[in-house]
DNA sequence: GCCTTTTGTGTAACCGGTTACTTAATGACC
DNA sequence: GGTCATTAAGTAACCGGTTACACAAAAGGC
């Protein structure tokens, strides 16, 4: 009946050209109708009651009579509702999510981090916001900037972005943890020990026999990989200065892990070790070897980086990085200093552990 | 200068007692310096121009003089200004989204599936939101809520959840599709035809000369794997009605392929092929074999379902189900629903494409 | 019984954008 | 020169919550 009055109303305005007074009517008609998404102020009427006191028991405050609180539960039922978050941010200024961006990653890197990420964001209670970017620093802003209002905090991992081009593109005031990213005055960052790790793989290489290792390095772009490829020939330099430290480089792909070793191997190189820089690469090496009929670990022996679950299943020996633990830890870094709580920013190094397995076992 | 008169009034308010006026003259105050982050009645104000304006900047509309435009820009840059999400939702009624809902999943099929969803929202210049939920139909229903308002619709992955509930979850009026949940008139529903794909692998091991095949299944809660079970118990009627069809209960775990078949070894049983309902149990399986000596696939043939990465590398036989691309098609088809052309819901079967390889390669 | 707390509820001003409608200014045309 | 169309910019009312403050009623203290 309400609603029958409100249209007439309409009707007579449209007729006498009060666009506007009848847009507002409009406006008013829905929310009393059901067609749209019932509203705090719907649950208000239905309850008789006031959105003040709604939106007490909506956020469990205690002062809030029994009864009240049934009513509005009632109404709340009856008629569907669920708060809009969009609005409930805006007025708190919290949203209740954190933000997560990252490259389009290789392998099962991704997938592992985003899981690692994700568990510890709902032991919180938040949701997970998540952006993939793609080297580009513009659209890397774009990515960042449409976390502002949705997010409380960022989780960044950006290893090809320069430390003044992440500055420009990380939102001001936004609190942030960085991953595997460039050091930053500003921001914490959790990076992994690259150089301790391949330190230990040479001297695990050259302890095994190895006296023609060579290192099959990602794009020196990224930060790991730069990091990996220098521990490499330091860790070469120290352990075994009169051997020779090949790098070759590849981009962390497969595809281009199995082509640096054909190409060494239509070279007619010699060598005895594969150290490649990830366990992708890694694996396509192993694939190229296996298909000329060049035996694993005997005639080669080969190591990868970061211990993805691939790489338990195929024997191969690695670096252990637990992608998923690092992403949680970046996560309770950041519910540390959304608390208030705000130690030093700091540039934390996790360890790589040696994994040793058949693909480097002794012959 | 503004802002000292503005203090002063605080002051003197303050000593009055208007706690309420003091409050509303401090926000004031706040966004007339820098210490927060910047709206846009800031940029407004540097600009020397209407929120209006700038608003219509911001929004790329065409009726703005060149000149405008510039002063708007150059306001936005001085402030470092990036707009409020949140508020644009809450005005504009969009949220630029969409949610992502699905459990926990076992291995390398939850980054796959978020892989594929990621790149196809990511191609229609929106966000993701993700919710990982565990079976508890509580906080799945929280979880839908919490999207409410900050995603425009949702991607829905609940093998486990039953129709009814699926029903009672999903907030009314957002538009949803769903990934291997239960059928469900109202949403359109992408699953694997999976009993197509047993048919194929069961002709498969009996063309291969396999005539005692176990299926190791996983937990009958789980769409897919009632489904695939019954289609396993099908095929084996159909095609070999003469042959046991025995089937052995695991939950999709690495762990229970592994244990299942430790038990049937220590039975004695006698069998020639390993079917699991996915390829982490037949990894499993396999694992269980090697450990006693048995060759795959000379004495057992072992067959899995979905071919996960980890399958291509370990010459594992398998229905390839190509998990990223499901997850795009049903970015897609929500991006359909959400541009208002709505076609019937209906559930989509995608076919399950066999792929032999050395686990069941003939001796 | 009167005054002071306590308790519960309502009112209305925010949060930071968008946009319908209005108005001012400029140009076009007779 | 006056009228009408066009363009550019401004005003203010939304979106749907939250919450400070006001206020009424009930409870407690003397």
């Amino acid at each position: 009946m309400c609603n029958r009055l409100l249209n007439d109303l309409i009707d007579i305005w449209q007729l006498l050209g009060h666009s506007h007074n009848v847009a507002w009517l409009m406006g008013k008609a829905r929310t009393h109708n059901g067609s749209s998404t019932p509203t705090i102020r719907d649950v208000a009427r239905a309850a008789e009651l006031s959105v003040a006191s709604v939106s007490r028991v909506l956020n469990r405050h205690d002062n809030v009579h029994p009864e009240t609180r049934d009513k509005v539960h009632r109404a709340m039922r009856d008629l569907g509702y669920v708060p809009n978050a969009a609005a409930r941010s805006l007025s708190t200024a919290k949203a209740n999510a954190i933000g997560v961006v990252l490259p389009d990653l290789y392998g099962e890197y991704f997938g592992e981090l985003v899981r690692g990420i994700d568990r510890a964001v709902g032991k919180h209670g938040k949701l997970l916001l998540l952006s993939t970017i793609h080297a580009d620093l513009a659209l890397a802003a774009s990515a960042m900037g449409a976390m502002r209002g949705r997010t409380d905090g960022l989780i960044v991992m950006a290893p090809e972005l320069s430390r003044a081009d992440l500055d420009t593109v990380i939102p001001a005031g936004m609190p942030t943890v960085l991953i595997n990213s460039p050091e930053d005055a500003a921001h914490f960052n959790l990076r992994v020990d690259n150089r301790a790790g391949m330190m230990l793989m040479v001297r695990h290489l050259l302890a095994r026999g190895c006296r023609s290792i060579i290192h099959l390095g990602g794009r020196p772009e990224n930060l790991d990989a730069a990091e990996r490829t220098e521990g490499f020939r330091m860790a070469m330099a120290d352990l075994a200065p009169d051997l020779a430290a090949d790098v070759l480089q590849g981009d962390f792909s497969e595809e281009s892990g199995e082509r640096l070793v054909q190409q060494l191997l239509s070279k007619g190189s010699r060598f005895d070790a594969i150290f490649a820089a990830n366990d992708m690469m890694a694996l396509g090496a192993i694939q190229a070897l296996k298909t000329v009929g060049i035996s694993v670990p005997d005639e080669v022996a080969v190591a990868g980086f970061d211990d993805i679950p691939l790489a338990r299943h195929l024997g191969l020996t690695t670096l252990a990085v637990n992608i998923a633990a690092t992403g949680a830890m970046a996560v309770e870094r950041l519910m540390i200093e959304l608390a208030g709580e705000a130690p030093a920013p700091q540039l934390v190094r996790t360890s790589a552990r040696l994994v040793v397995r058949e693909s480097t076992s002794r012959r």
